[in-house]
DNA sequence: TGGCGTAGCGTTATACCATAACATTTCTAG
DNA sequence: CTAGAAATGTTATGGTATAACGCTACGCCA
């Protein structure tokens, strides 16, 4: 089945992995899992396990975040360069998010001094992270301008 | 019905607003809106959505924090004081959580810091905050020194 | 005091999000 | 080539949240 890497080790990705994340990048929004499935019927995913276990594998790999506040995935927005080759340093990637309620995008950024601050704050209290969610729900620059977007998400 | 404030305005929490208030208050930790409905059954709570609009009218108020990254529902830890008579301030509550995946425990917080840098990003970018979501998942102190809690939350 | 408007209530039904359990297939290492 | 591990495919089910409807209770004000 053309296995695109013939190394010692099993393709990186699975089928579905790539297919779920190729509907990702495209997508340049956060998918809900439903949706992902939607996007695949035509190519023959046909229940929403296979689209689950897809994302738990890539978000284990770092390739793909979960947005808590909206139930939905989008696609890790440093791409598959060489920070994600190690599979070691997937937790890493500690990315906060800026999410329009109007036009439904979703901007995925790091700041240190948001992350000394947390990391501050749990030293003080003795608390040991496992994984942090940042999510910041608003209106972006680009509709600031605007009367309003089309998506209006739930605020 | 024993209408607790006989002022001109409505008695600001209703019958099932301070039934769903008590409940989380007493649980001293973050519980599922069907959990809140089955401790309220005994007391005629039928239907999910009698929850839900509760804690949708709570939330406003600020009174009820949701956990996004567990689906469940916290009482605000500063109480029902002063902050939170006037309606205005309830949106300025705006706290973080750090959550035990051994204990459970919900530990809300605030950090000027954390809240500094967050409103810094967004100046730079031209991001109008509406409102923040920061959860951390971890250990907390308490359970970092024994074998392991009870709990066991997702990861 | 009586009726109007608003907010809350209660119910049924339904949509959306996520996983359990099991049999089967595919890949890879030895 | 074959055994083991990982991924797949399928059915069923559980957990979370809201739509749509009619009704009730209360405060306001004429």
């Amino acid at each position: 089945m053309t296995a695109s890497v013939p190394t010692g080790a099993r393709s990186r990705l699975s089928k579905n992995d790539r297919a779920v994340l190729g509907v990702l990048k495209q997508a340049n929004a956060a998918l809900g899992a439903y949706d992902i499935l939607d996007s695949l019927r035509p190519t023959g995913m046909r229940a929403p396990l296979q689209v689950y276990r897809a994302l738990n594998r890539l978000m284990a790999l770092g390739l793909v975040h979960r947005i808590e506040s909206l139930n939905a995935f989008v696609a890790c927005a440093q791409g598959s360069d060489a920070h994600h080759a190690d599979p070691q340093l997937a937790d890493h990637c500690a990315a906060a998010f800026a999410i329009c309620n109007d036009c439904g995008h979703v901007d995925e950024f790091t700041d240190p001094s948001i992350d000394t601050g947390v990391r501050d704050w749990a030293d003080r209290s003795s608390f040991s992270i496992g994984h942090v969610t940042l999510e910041i729900r608003g209106v972006c620059a680009d509709c600031s301008g605007r009367s309003g977007g089309s998506k209006r998400l739930r605020q």
